[in-house]
DNA sequence: ATATTTTTGTGAATAATATGACAATATAAC
DNA sequence: GTTATATTGTCATATTATTCACAAAAATAT
């Protein structure tokens, strides 16, 4: 098991490239021509791949297709990934209705919330009571969720979904939740996105004005 | 300079972590409080301010409130910064209607779409007609645009930002923007960040049942 | 057939990050 | 005041990630 997260990371920004030069008409590639769609350097590309025991032909690169199938068996593409969200507000809702997801082979299954106003129970997406949520992760088998409610429920949430079996949680509330050995978290700060740009741009534009002196 | 992403999104969790221990009501606290708070090691509390020139009391910790305003301050929140945001469609929509930016000083001043049926001159937010952003992004000296267009717009739309002055763009179209010397770009790939996931949970599954061998 | 070229795969070298260790020093205890 | 103690700030060390470099292998050219 490959356990760096930058290095998966990667991993999908090839399989995204590769479907760009697919469509290009590409039937192989080489490590360079990767590189340059993806934006890092042949080698580490190489080096990825080795990680992953992918393998190509000297001389002869990579089939594309081939290539594609392999990461995506890595990124568990080969099967319909579903998942459950919590939180069917305002970002929980543009997810919900989000087609990508699905053309990617992930499917939001269904969304719960405690407020009745936005229980749906027949929609593409149903939107259920939070109380079924439990109930719902087991008899399904979900092992992924996303956290769209308040900051000031999501530890509550993220507890709940650990004790139902959720193994995995992809949290926008803008509370750092930490993993356990038993559940992984990824934590989406979008302010926190945006600090980092705005620290950069003012950094750059220091830089700049600095250097004109 | 400190050029280090990962530097900076900490920069960003120790005041998120400060703010909490504020209203717990610490009026100072220790490296290792903070490293608690934050989920890193006080090593790396005190390696991360030394870069940035905060310092402390030798047996006297940090005052809450001095380096709250100290990282404020790296962070550019000493004042508001004005961003502007392309495609006021499902997820644009989410953001533009999201308090929390406000609060934490930034302040989406204006969207622009191209879909007339979108337009809302007189919104909290007023969404604006694409051929205004380049004029509006001169007068109001904007330096910061968020992108929800859809993927195949995305690039153009970043060129029409750069053109018009926009110095960091925080793009969520699922295709990797490159930046320049002249533009900070930061790609937000919900999808990778699922897949990315996946894996980790998958991965761990089988490690798990490979230990029950 | 043989030589030349191209490109992979990987181990070694380098660079970037994070952790550890501890001297310096401020505070508190006596 | 003196001693003991706690905590920073930073240099040294360890760990992790990336790039380099090149042998091995395959394709092509001669
Ligand atoms: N909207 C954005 O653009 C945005 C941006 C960054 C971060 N976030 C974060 O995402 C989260 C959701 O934001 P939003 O703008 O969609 O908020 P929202 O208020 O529109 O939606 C929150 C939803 O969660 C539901 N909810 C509340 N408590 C719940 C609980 N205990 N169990 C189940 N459902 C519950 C509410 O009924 C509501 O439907 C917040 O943590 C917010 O900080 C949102
Ligand atoms: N909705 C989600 O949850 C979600 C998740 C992941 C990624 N994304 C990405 O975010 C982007 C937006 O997704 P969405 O679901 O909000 O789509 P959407 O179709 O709801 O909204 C897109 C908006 O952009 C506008 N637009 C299109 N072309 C434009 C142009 N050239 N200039 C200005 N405006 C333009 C449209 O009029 C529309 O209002 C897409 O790239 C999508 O892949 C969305």
């Amino acid at each position: 098991m490959v356990s760096n997260r930058k290095c998966i990371t990667r991993l999908s920004r090839y399989k995204n490239a590769l479907k760009r030069l697919k469509a290009l008409g590409f039937i192989k590639v080489f490590s360079d021509n990767l590189s340059d769609a993806a934006g890092v350097t042949p080698s580490q590309v190489r080096k990825d791949f080795s990680l992953f025991g992918i393998t190509g032909n000297k001389r002869g690169g990579y089939k594309v297709d081939e290539l594609i199938e392999q990461i995506q068996v890595i990124l568990g593409k080969n099967e319909i990934q579903r998942v459950i969200l919590v939180g069917a507000g305002r970002i929980g809702a543009a997810l919900l209705r989000y087609k990508g997801f699905e053309e990617g082979g992930i499917r939001i299954v269904s969304a719960f919330d405690i407020d009745p106003a936005k229980y749906l129970a027949n929609d593409a997406v149903p939107i259920r009571p939070l109380e079924e949520m439990t109930q719902f992760v087991r008899d399904e088998k979900i092992r992924v969720g996303i956290i769209t409610v308040p900051d000031s429920a999501a530890q509550r949430i993220a507890e709940i979904m650990a004790a139902a079996g959720i193994k995995g949680i992809l949290n926008f509330a803008p509370i750092q939740l930490r993993g356990t050995d038993e559940v992984v978290i990824n934590n989406i700060n979008l302010e926190s996105e945006l600090e980092n740009l705005i620290y950069f741009v003012n950094a750059h534009s220091k830089a700049n004005s600095a250097k004109c002196d």
